[in-house]
DNA sequence: ACGCTTTGTCGAAACGCTTCGACGTTCGGG
DNA sequence: CCCGAACGTCGAAGCGTTTCGACAAAGCGT
């Protein structure tokens, strides 16, 4: 392994001017640059990262915290890690994935004290988690996908829980659906604080109430049983139900299945609308499913630019932002095949 | 930050003994040792991994190279990453993931050559794969997942593929079918020298010869689509078949739609295995699918255990391995409704 | 009581790089 | 023609560890 020195020897320079050849700190000349160069071609030189990281206190290595317990990385998570793998070598940083689970702070503590990363972007963050708390501590520059509670001087970027659950219902309610029922994640979820699941509740509330509509939500557990039996609570609560809402990757399967099971078709009998959903997914359904796609490797690539920036600028700067998931039309809703029963008299058509 | 100097001053000892209190490299007494832990305490210090890096010439960091493209990773691969993590952790190294893709050889060179990875375990390897020879080239400690044409002196984990599609077929052979389909990646996926896609369709003409049957085997793309379109080709062929076997997470679910659309019922008219599958992934499907399970977490253990050892070890130590998938009945295999047409005249029962 | 190995500790030299201060040159403005 | 600024390069001092050689003290067999 050729080092700098080497490379310096070769060249005819001194080691400095190597190094600055390499990091542009001081100006070059042409032809003394052009003999590093050559010099490090020929010796094939590569600069040693942690030589490098220790000189500089700085390790150019951004790490992503993610965690990952039962079920995998979906397609949307994935398109997060693309994005900001490729946002992070677009600005000369290597990104690192960190399975660092909620349960080990202790782990987390001590990758964060031991200066590996310069920054970190954190995932699946609860309303309250102590992973902030650890990593502020430990001075490490942060930003969050998902937002704490309390976002005080912090970055994050996020979806528009809003903005996307306000967008489905008026999709729904624009097809002239009326009994709209909301499958969010399991109530052992929402009690832990889980803020999509919050945030999609309040707004689902907010949303119908604004279209004169009674929101029913129903908690379903991630597994297709869950939906599943979300679904036969759904008919208990609303039998007349023309359009179910899900935000549950793995529950919208069991709630498809159960709809056929029950003899009912989607969308003639019962339209569905997966959200944060992305198009693989959406595609793998029978028919394909109306989603809010989730601006998956947008939000890596945003995280990751303003943790650059925060490293870079002289301090302060927060970056919050919001983006929203885009309504794309598949095979899976339409208008209800049966009038709305708050809009006409039940009429004789048939469809039982 | 506290440094070792901090502690080595607190405690009133020179900086080495601190050091060797913390490596263990050298007998310390316990008394010095007990001064040396109570500054280390009090001073909240932790070690500079760069600094320990540099000086050590080894970073106890493992990276898992997996390629991030379209569709993310299932709970297979999820598996085998958590299960990688823990036998890190527990032999002291850190495993970082990085997402590097098979198009990038410099950005691997670059990582491979910096020296911050102690070793790599490398996922989803071809049967010619180019990653491989940049990271001997490089130098890299290496166990693959997954195997190249060519295993001499590489250390690999991977399935037993040839045992997984044998248990499979002879499970369906077992109920009583006959005519059995088997749904693979895509003919570019055959023709890029994916090796589970090659080592299963030799395994299954081999166990299907092996019963004295015919082996159909239909390419599908990964996606709903692909499965629907290799179901409707198998139908095509073998207008017969009463099995699917299928290795395509991705297809599973366009064949499960595809049958349900053409009236046929599963398991009743068509049973389906699929193959290398989680049971999370099994369960979502309705019925809940016949799997061969994929020894995940396991295979990541392992990988991981064999890297470290291979670092240890003075050398040339190789660990090739094979572990078989279990098979796991769940409601989607059972007896031919209509006995096997190879077995008996064609019956006049009922079905199309 | 004698060497000899162990045990426990220290000081200093790496490890391979960045970065600071210094210094000679060159150049343009007054 | 002189001065200051900008340019281009060098040497050396770190960065925070590990690790090697040295050495005093203690334990051992004889």
């Amino acid at each position: 392994m050729a080092t700098m020195h080497d490379v310096a020897r070769l060249a005819g320079v001194s080691v400095s001017t190597v190094s600055y050849v390499l990091t542009g700190a001081r100006p070059i000349s042409q032809a003394t640059r052009d003999k590093v160069l050559a010099a490090m071609a020929q010796l094939d030189y590569q600069p040693n990262a942690m030589a490098r990281g220790l000189a500089s206190r700085r390790s150019r290595i951004l790490g992503l915290l993610m965690p990952m317990d039962e079920r995998g990385l979906g397609a949307t998570e994935t398109a997060f890690v693309t994005g900001a793998a490729a946002a992070a070598s677009a600005v000369g940083y290597h990104l690192v994935l960190s399975p660092v689970g909620g349960g080990n702070l202790d782990d987390l503590r001590r990758l964060a004290s031991q200066r590996m990363l310069d920054g970190v972007v954190l995932m699946e963050v609860q309303l309250a988690d102590e992973r902030v708390t650890v990593l502020q501590e430990a001075g490490v520059p942060l930003v969050l996908i998902g937002r704490t509670g309390d976002t005080t001087g912090l970055s994050y970027v996020d979806i528009d829980f809003e903005q996307t659950v306000r967008e489905a219902v008026a999709h729904l309610v624009g097809l002239g659906h009326r009994r709209i029922v909301y499958v969010n994640h399991s109530a052992a979820t929402l009690a832990s604080g889980y803020g999509p699941a919050l945030r999609t509740r309040d707004a689902f509330v907010t949303a119908m109430s604004g279209h004169g509509l009674e929101p029913v939500m129903i908690p379903a557990e991630d597994s297709a049983a869950g939906g599943r039996a979300a679904l036969a609570a759904a008919f208990a609560r609303t039998p007349e139900l023309t359009a179910v809402l899900a935000m549950n990757e793995t529950a919208i399967f069991g709630i498809l299945g159960e709809l056929t099971g029950r003899g009912l078709s989607v969308p003639d009998d019962v339209s569905v609308v997966s959200m944060v959903t992305s198009p693989q997914v959406a595609e793998l359904a029978t028919p394909a499913l109306t989603a809010m796609t989730s601006p998956g490797s947008a939000l890596g690539r945003i995280a990751i630019e303003a943790l650059v920036r925060h490293l870079n600028g002289p301090g302060n700067e927060r970056h919050q932002q919001l983006l929203p998931c885009a309504l794309e039309i598949r095979g899976s809703t339409a208008e209800p095949r049966r009038p709305a029963l708050v809009n006409a008299e039940p009429s004789p058509t048939s469809g039982g």
